[in-house]
DNA sequence: ACCGGTGTATTACAACACTAATACAGTGGC
DNA sequence: GCCACTGTATTAGTGTTGTAATACACCGGT
């Protein structure tokens, strides 16, 4: 199973396509807290980038606390995610679901069609950590 | 009532705090298709911004659609919105909602949280047009 | 025709983004 | 200690982004 895929010509830079898909896949419980991710070496000669790439995704990501990097050891998904207090989480969330719906509605979706579309986000995106 | 106001410290370009608020507007209802926005140059000295950058900002609107420039006349609110097929509507919004549940889940929302921040948004945007 | 409003085109430039190359440094099994 | 693996630091080049300055062209009322 292939974790990682880019797509050079896509437009959006291979750095943030790179941390995208980490936090996609941590969303969707493909990639558990603590699992190790692959080398900056081994990733970035598997997507045929420069290691500098991986490097700054993997940066970024540590700076958000998502991953956590050991210095001779490797890059690893973080153990405990960082918690967020209540309110500020739920400014951030109204921020999101306001450009959500701002662009939707330019779309000309109604808020059926996009509640429908959360529905079906929801649905796909494994919300429940795998209880091994 | 001031439609616009910009923060230059917000790390956003300016140019996109504009085209994000004219979109929410047009989304609130604040402004209806057909009325015209405030002429570059006096955007631009309102917001004590160079006049190019306010041209950026309504070219890249003008571009999506959004609204339309006349020589000589000025800008306004494009009369009838751009239709976009309902399947590429489909892709896109499931896109912007995928984004949206990586993002809430990687705060550590539930599926309820963000469900209810998605309503209040909804609530808040007016979204059927006032019916002349 | 004029004039004061409107948008347009061209050019410039500093800052930043993105990727790359290369040499350095920690870690752990042998 | 060595070696093969890990991440780190430094430097740099190329392109794009974001803003600005200036001169040009259209529109409509007079």
């Amino acid at each position: 199973m292939l974790l990682f895929q880019i797509d050079p010509h896509s437009g959006v830079p291979v750095y943030r396509q790179v941390m995208d898909q980490v936090r996609y896949h941590l969303a969707a419980g493909t990639l558990a807290p603590g699992r190790q991710l692959p080398s900056i070496r081994e990733l970035a000669r598997s997507l045929a980038v420069n290691p500098a790439t991986i490097v700054k995704a993997y940066s970024e990501l540590a700076h958000l606390n998502i991953i956590e990097i050991r210095h001779g050891r490797g890059a690893f998904i973080h153990p405990d995610p960082p918690v967020m207090p209540a309110d500020e989480r739920r400014a951030r969330l109204r921020q999101l679901t306001n450009q959500l719906v701002v662009e939707a509605r330019q779309l000309g979706a109604g808020e059926k069609e996009i509640r429908d579309a959360l529905e079906q986000t929801l649905n796909e995106i494994n919300p429940e950590p795998p209880e091994t």
